[in-house]
DNA sequence: GCTTAAATTGAAATTCAATTTCAAGAGGGT
DNA sequence: ACCCTCTTGAAATTGAATTTCAATTTAAGC
């Protein structure tokens, strides 16, 4: 899915539930396709804030879940205690990894996992609509830190 | 884990941190014990209160969270906005099947999942430390009823 | 273009689980 | 029993998510 095919999602989705094409949710979707990472509502409130003031928090939040219901952004819960959104244009379903230490988060994309979620849940009766995958660790480059900083002989300043 | 080692390790916690042992935290991982399920704060909270209406919804939440510090109790994030936490004790790492209808909570354990978890961290870099895997979809028999609801054939009434 | 009904906006208020505060009470070493 | 420390429970606070509501904007119909 592309950004423009996303556009026109979100577009159509609009229109067929009698809702309205707004400026505030064009620029909305705009900063959020070009952020592209894994924003929260705040993040990507405090983007838009720099050239779009005017734009409530209220109206981000609501505009994000508009996003979700017409499918163009998925929602994340890295356990943060805050709700991430992801762009689904250019994105094919996908699970993450996530750095304890930096926060850095990767994606892939497993066949095989894929394939043995659906053979398990039907072992138990269990008809798939969705699944949620996170591997939480350590990055190479903070475990590399970690290790410097346990034998103490470098003393780089906190990587967050 | 037995549900006495449970108590052992737990005891023990609180001796290395310098904590203390009090009727209030004894009941608590009894009932906790007892409950078996994954519940939340609130939940047990409740349950105790039945038959011990002085402890508090805070000693509730900060016992909860001591069990967890000590390894006897897991966290989990089901997506209804409650942390619930379930025993470790009698219980092997496992993931979840969750009926997203009538909320039904299914335990499995499958290593050549986790074994490919693992392939995937290391092709990344990452040295996996704790993982989340969550397969939501409908149980069998909401399955059924489901079918049964959209085809008019009956009128049970709804599972939740 | 003008009118109008319905949807949207944004500031502020509210919700709700999680967490903290704090004064009174309990544990446990001596 | 004494004393210091930890714990407790009611109430207050926090913070993200969500709702409220009066003013504004959209877009359909004329
Ligand atoms: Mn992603
Ligand atoms: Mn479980
Ligand atoms: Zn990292
Ligand atoms: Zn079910």
């Amino acid at each position: 899915m592309t950004d423009q095919s996303a556009k026109d999602n979100f577009r159509s989705y609009l229109a067929t539930q009698g809702l309205k094409s707004t400026r505030q949710r064009d620029i909305i979707l705009d900063e959020f396709l070009r952020a592209g990472a894994h924003l929260s509502t705040e993040e990507l409130y405090l983007r838009l804030r720099e050239q779009h003031p005017h734009i409530g928090y209220a109206t981000v939040h609501r505009t994000l879940k508009l996003f979700a219901e017409c499918g163009i952004a998925e929602p994340c819960h890295f356990g943060d205690g805050q709700t991430r959104y992801e762009s689904s244009a250019g994105e094919e379903h996908h699970d993450h990894l996530i750095c304890t230490d930096c926060g850095a988060i990767v994606e892939f994309e497993n066949p095989q996992i894929e394939a043995l979620q659906e053979s398990v849940a039907s072992q138990h009766g269990f008809l798939i609509e969705r699944h949620r995958l996170e591997l939480y660790g350590r990055c190479q480059q903070c475990q590399v830190f970690k290790n410097v900083v346990d034998t103490g002989r470098n003393e780089r300043s906190s990587s967050r």
